[in-house]
DNA sequence: GGATCAGTTGACAATCATTTGCAAATCAAC
DNA sequence: GTTGATTTGCAAATGATTGTCAACTGATCC
């Protein structure tokens, strides 16, 4: 029986995508695309650059960013901002889903409404547009009784 | 009959409401309000200086920074991060409103909806959460048709 | 396996938006 | 008008991101 591999759910082999539209898969990219495939949170460059050093200790931090650039050309990777400070990047690999960030904690939650998303495509109908992309951020706190 | 100054609906009086908080009301600041009180559009810091001096030749970029994070400060005008690029600003005394900007012109379209900001506020309820505030921008293009 | 060469990289300079330090100018109060 | 703390303009500093370029390295073809 001939071997297969099998991508596990919800992390598309990035790589084969990307040398199969002829952009070399390089080892810095391997590595970045490595932790962004296996992180659930929402790291800035910086933070991402730390972890790739770890693997590799001679990844550059223009090389993350290029990256970046490259994965949210392909649709491969999110890029957020949330408040102020650097962009943040996540795995597109997963369901849409839009972000409530605890103003206190910093912590980023992350929530889905088919409700939400459709009165906005119908929002945007009656406005005569198509949507293309949206961001939907809710900034809280706790509510007072936990 | 006294003389009673009215200020006109959606022009609040930023200016006393400084110098009643002890805060100084200086000739930049009088002529930043006033570009931000008159104009409905969402102009960056660079577009609300070009305007600033030609009312006072003398106002400095810096000072339409420092002035911007004092009004944020007051809730007097809202910070805004369409895209990339600069910050751009609003005056708050309208209404609440979310923006769909135009991909292919850069317009910000204005619209509100009641039934989302309900369906915001009980996603977050149901998270543990109260708002403190939000971000919701729908990014798209024309209809094709005409 | 080794040569080939365009695509990619690391180092570092440059850019862009924004903030800060500081001496001089200016408000608001007396 | 004098006064003293606040605010300003200027220039330098900062933080995030992008650009330059010589050196390197993957994919392809022998
Ligand atoms: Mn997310
Ligand atoms: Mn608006
Ligand atoms: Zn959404
Ligand atoms: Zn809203």
């Amino acid at each position: 029986m001939a071997k297969r591999q099998k991508v596990p759910a919800g992390k598309p082999d990035y790589v084969k995508e990307l040398s199969k539209a002829g952009i070399r898969v390089t080892r810095p990219r391997r590595v970045i695309i490595d932790i962004l495939t296996e992180t659930d949170d929402h790291p800035d460059a910086m933070e991402i650059f730390r972890r790739a050093v770890q693997v590799d200790k001679s990844i550059s931090l223009s090389t993350v960013y290029r990256t970046m650039k490259l994965l949210e050309g392909f649709g491969a990777i999110h890029r957020h901002a949330f408040g102020s400070g650097p962009a943040r990047f996540e795995n597109a690999a997963g369901e849409h889903h839009d972000h409530l960030i605890d103003l206190d904690t910093g912590d980023v939650i992350e929530f889905k409404s088919d409700r939400i998303e459709a009165l906005q495509a119908e929002i945007a109908q009656a406005l005569g547009y198509d949507i293309v992309h949206h961001r939907l951020e809710l900034y809280g706190r706790k509510k007072a009784s936990g």
